[in-house]
RNA sequence: GGAGAGAUGGCUGAGUGGUUUAAGGCACACGCCUGGAAAGCGUGCGUAUGUAAAAAGUACCGAGGGUUCGAAUCCCUCUCUCUCCGCCA
């Protein structure tokens, strides 16, 4: 088994070669992940020099052996004992180095799942969020004729959002969706769905919501990150505990649907479109922060995933993010496409466009989508490949997007379309799923 | 939760300690044959590592460990799948 698995995102082959140019790419991601290579370079070499010795001395056991076996068979069994005994040794030889091999292996291989992506050559260098140049602005902010109010207070007046008692159901950060709200929360679910299934072409899925340690390993979750989920057990049997995790995102399951496989080429593009509530512990982050419904540890998203062909990948990433856009327009929202720098970038990810929605009664842009192309940093660490049409096993590159998230659109839409008398407007492509064109105190 | 049966290369399917470190079939690729095709015949055809590239070598028969000079094969643990029973939306 040992050497199998290069559960690696970044290709070991290619830090052995030009380690300078891995650190220096790494290096403008700023948070010092160049610094582990060295010793990466320095297990490797380890584990491929006892790998050469213990070949060497498997080839000689299995060559006596099949000796031994062919004396056995001429009853020459002196002789074979004698042969017996002398390879003995070189059983025992064989154990340790194979031990030194795999634990070589072993801690070469934790070392580089957390080490994140290098930055595409096109990402901007910078250090923050400050850093992230603005690709496109789409529409204008809404001119009101009175002060647009904020999201809390329409949730509150149009009775859309229990605040207090879903804290109560579930704590802070946990959202009780009442009557036009939970209506309209579904109607979003669905007008995504359609519009990406039925007018872009992704195929409709609906995975598990809970998923195994791998998947999130597969996309780069864990094992850094391990501390955002939210981990679960069975019953009260301790044991359990650590081994199925809460979905942060349906990239989580989708992304891992194809994890272990070799794909057939013309199988590719393949592209998935899955609703999934997502959940975020978010330690650390806790707590505070933000009231209302922008920060919060469960809400509900339509996610965009690819796997595709190397050569297409950030072609299809363009795509992909004008899928996301599309969503917005239609929804009449104002928004902005920013590239995130490379000090801003995910862990997982090579390039990424955020699309920030404008909600007026915040006064400020809010992050409805994230898109990036992880390139084959996670069909490498899921072991996901395709054969080229010459026979060839690559790393397909996988993408994923929000197409887009809930909770924040939720905000955008009410807080746009909110009117004087305090109703609010709903955009026509969403009439025909909440069989309503107004929400209002009375209805 | 209880009882039983299984897990082998893209699929199917042999193989209960050593001339099998995976037979045969299907599918696939190339060639012969043909006016063209099918059939037939021949050759090739798992994954990874290794190499400048190749070849050799090595590892992989659900996963992990053990016995042995040698394990797909014997022993132990675990995971998953299927059938039946119980419970349950």
């Amino acid at each position: 088994m040992a050497g199998f698995y290069n559960a690696a995102m970044l290709d070991i082959r290619i830090v052995r070669e030009d380690p300078d140019k891995v650190r220096a790419r790494l290096a403008s991601r700023g948070a010092g992940a160049e610094a582990d290579i060295d010793e990466v370079l320095r297990l490797d070499e380890a584990r491929r020099k006892g790998l050469a010795e213990v070949e060497q001395l498997k080839s000689l056991r299995n060559r006596v052996s099949k000796d031994i076996g062919v004396l056995m068979g001429q009853k020459k069994l002196a002789d074979a004992e004698a042969l017996k005994t002398q390879t003995r040794q070189v059983g025992d030889r064989i154990a340790q180095l194979d031990k030194e091999v795999a634990e070589a292996e072993s801690q070469r291989d934790d070392l580089l799942l957390r080490i994140p992506n290098m930055p595409h050559e096109s990402v901007a260098i910078g250090r923050c969020a400050e850093d992230n140049p603005v690709v496109r602005v789409h529409g204008a902010p809404e001119i009101f004729s009175f002060k647009p109010k904020g999201h809390v207070e329409l949730c509150e007046s149009l009775k859309l959002v229990d605040f207090a008692r879903g804290a109560k159901l579930s704590g802070s950060g946990f959202l009780l969706y009442t009557n036009w709200g939970a209506r309209l929360e579904r109607a979003l679910i669905q007008f995504l769905l359609d519009l990406h299934t039925l007018e872009h072409g992704y195929t409709e899925v609906s995975p598990p919501f809970i998923v195994q340690r791998e998947c999130m390993t597969g996309v780069g979750q864990f094992p850094k990150f391990l501390d955002q989920a939210y981990a679960v057990q069975e019953g009260t049997d301790g044991s359990t505990l650590g081994r199925l995790f809460l979905v942060p995102t349906a990239e989580a399951p989708v992304a891992n649907i194809h994890r272990e496989e070799i794909l057939k080429a013309s199988q590719l593009p393949i592209r998935y479109c899955a609703y999934s509530p997502c959940f975020r512990a978010e330690a650390g982050a806790a707590g505070v922060g933000t009231r209302g419904m922008i920060r919060v540890h469960q809400f509900d998203k339509v996610e965009l995933i690819k796997i595709v062909d190397p050569a297409q990948g950030h072609a299809e990433l363009e795509r992909l993010v004008l899928d996301a856009e599309q969503a917005l327009q239609r929804l009449g929202l104002h928004y902005r496409v920013i590239q995130l720098c490379t000090g801003d970038m995910g862990f997982a990810s090579a390039k990424t466009y955020d699309i920030e929605v404008w909600a007026p009664g915040q006064g400020g842009y809010l992050e409805v989508s994230s898109c990036s192309n992880c390139e084959d940093y996670q069909s490498r660490r899921m072991q996901l490949r395709y054969r080229t049409e010459s026979g060839e096993n690559r790393f397909p590159h996988i993408l994923n997007g929000s197409g887009t998230a809930l909770a924040r659109l939720f905000v955008a839409l009410i807080e746009t379309h909110q009117q004087a008398d305090g109703s609010v407007l709903i955009p026509p492509p969403l009439r025909p799923y909440l069989r309503t064109d107004r929400i209002s105190i009375e209805s």
